[in-house]
DNA sequence: ACGCTAATGGAAACCGTTGTCAGATTCACC
DNA sequence: GGTGAATCTGACAACGGTTTCCATTAGCGT
């Protein structure tokens, strides 16, 4: 349609080599080692080569030869621009620039949206290695990712066999919250997650779906708890969990309206992330509760908001998290043995969490 | 070193072919044409592919033959993780996203740090555009960009002939923010400014460099401030203008506190974006200074957090440019115009401007 | 002059696909 | 059994480079 706006045929370097009259060779050589052939040459090529508006060599041809793609993928399997809602995400990906960065290596964001069974994505990245960022275990990009020839690092989840990983000790970081919690005298308590499978279900969640979340994070901060409550002579089965899909403070919010309307007399919302826990204190106010005196709520991450408003949480290195992923992947040549990095987290409370507004019998110990 | 970890070559389409004793083109058509040949010898072909642990055909040499990479590349002179940093970048790349996501397609970062000419990353980057996002007219990167026959889209700066470009109206939009000071009747007001070059000047700026800045969007600022404040009468070369070549908040503080100290009766300090104005604010209040009431600060961008605390600025529709920009590159084939879209913007009168501590001579136009 | 070494440029194979086009096969049907 | 149509298949030429291995030439000491 319309007449073509490059009549002229790109320049290529076999062209470019006719035009000059030397081999091809020469002319890559021009570029790629200029050792390899007399200044006076290499000038009189490269000139010609602007004179014939050749932009040097086709990256793409250049990486089919060398093997080199020059660039990592990213496959988080959520809308991409979630990623830039969510500050935790966010830092995650600053730190994976950072490191990629470093090494003068491209960032390829894969476009895989969560509903879609479409991995053709994935099989069109040229890329020299993925990094997968807190997918569930069964989804299907995954999958296609590991079946690409190139290595990969897994930042929070799933754990695979085999494969690098690095993300926080979940269990850990939430027993230091179940304990916190603990000590104060909650024993009543909610909790809200983030979604446990592929399928929505913004509702409270049976036993059966916690166990058997898709989701090795949640699953894992879920049993943490499970734990920790248990041995302090709570019955797990009787806490109610409220799952969301989306991740948002909205849905924060609207997850603590279904809890504490149907468990009013809970005195801790334990959320497994602070986006979900500022919904919460949100609901909480409109509610006219007063957090902590009359609810205690806890979020996960340690975002700079968190931190503002003075958040009970478990801080996590999330920048690091991305640089070292991103490091892992891009020194991955000289190792064999698949490496699993544990980063360190820290419980930081703030303003939110405090002894029950009804201390029903106090543990004193004595 | 050590022992490979593959000793096996891995399946190519080739290999592929030769075990199935078919040819290349019936394997190519089994993943490409699946109409092209019987659902049976597909079946056994990609059946045969997953026993041999083939991934299907290479990205990189698909593109090769198809040209088509799959992917735009997105190039900012700034750290890769300051993008991360400042939320109107965060709007832009959401975006652009969106967009990708919505054509299947790849976002690719270039690593470009601001300092470097190595434009190597430019060349390497295998992309079937680019999208450039405010960068200096005389960036090298910017120039390796516009050699490759790819088509490009620059939001916001530089604007040069023939090249698709979306941004918003500057100079309207500082008009605005201008008519609004002047009509509140400050006369002496002050100016904080991002980097105007590639040279870093945390410091006052001269006359010469603020016509000769390389940054488009900053030049059209600080001109279009000259031409409102010289219509009602202010001596513009007797305005000092302060820059930055960082962008943050704490730059925008300590932009605020020499802006001050050297000139203290100024009762408005207008900044070219919001996080300059978060440090103004914050500069401010350490100065022990009222917002609005002993000074009056205004920002640029319109972002969350100034909404938040009701920040005086020019809302512009960040998320809209990035996917504006985005559509326009990949539904570029088309076309053979080229294109400069203009994003609407709005000014949004907060708490953070008012008239003038001492009103010297109201005007009230009587 | 002569042989040796180092510098320089070239020929050809290869990277893994796709696309075109012509030939082969199958099939239904007269 | 012949015929034309429909369906598959295979040979071959790109796509645009890089790299290994040679051939040639030039420089140099003796």
């Amino acid at each position: 349609m319309g007449r073509p706006i490059r009549t002229r045929r790109q320049a290529t370097l076999a062209s470019l080599a006719a035009e000059l009259g030397v081999s091809r060779t020469t002319v890559s050589n021009a570029y790629n080692r200029p050792d390899q052939l007399s200044p006076e040459l290499r000038r009189r090529v490269l000139e010609t080569a602007r004179r014939l508006g050749y932009p040097g060599p086709d990256p793409v041809a250049r990486s089919l030869r060398t093997r080199k793609a020059g660039a990592v993928g990213l496959l988080l399997t959520e809308n991409l621009s979630y990623a830039f809602r969510d500050p935790a995400a966010v830092g995650v990906l600053e730190g994976l620039a950072l490191a990629c960065e470093d090494a003068s290596v491209g960032l390829h964001l894969v476009p895989a949206s969560p509903g879609s069974e479409d991995v053709a994505a994935v099989h069109r990245a040229g890329v020299d290695g993925f990094v997968v960022y807190s997918v569930p275990d069964d989804d299907p990009h995954l999958a296609a990712v590991l079946e690409r020839p190139v290595p990969t690092v897994i930042i929070d989840q799933p754990s695979i066999e085999g494969i690098d990983r690095v993300g926080p000790d979940d269990a850990a970081a939430v027993g230091k919250i179940a304990e916190h919690l603990v000590s104060l005298g909650h024993r009543q308590v909610g909790v809200i997650c983030m979604r446990l499978a592929r399928e929505r279900n913004d509702d409270f969640v049976s036993p059966a779906r916690q166990s058997g979340a898709h989701f090795h994070v949640q699953r894992t901060r879920l049993e943490a708890l499970a734990v920790a409550f248990s041995a302090a002579g709570v019955d797990w089965a009787g806490v109610p969990v409220v799952e969301r899909f989306d991740h948002t403070v909205d849905d924060g919010a609207s997850a603590a309206r279904q809890l504490l309307d149907a468990y009013p007399q809970i005195t801790a919302v334990i959320c497994t992330s602070d986006i979900l826990a500022l919904g919460a204190m949100a609901e909480a106010e409109r509610r006219g509760l007063r957090v902590p005196q009359d609810l205690t709520v806890t979020g996960f991450d340690g975002i700079a908001e968190a931190e503002r408003i003075g958040l009970t949480t478990v801080h996590q290195p999330v920048l690091e998290k991305g640089k070292v992923a991103g490091r892992l992947l891009l020194g991955s040549a000289e190792r064999s043995a698949p490496k699993v990095i544990t980063l360190p987290t820290e419980l930081r409370v703030g303003r939110t969490s405090a002894p029950p507004r009804t201390v029903e019998e106090p543990w004193f110990g004595g």
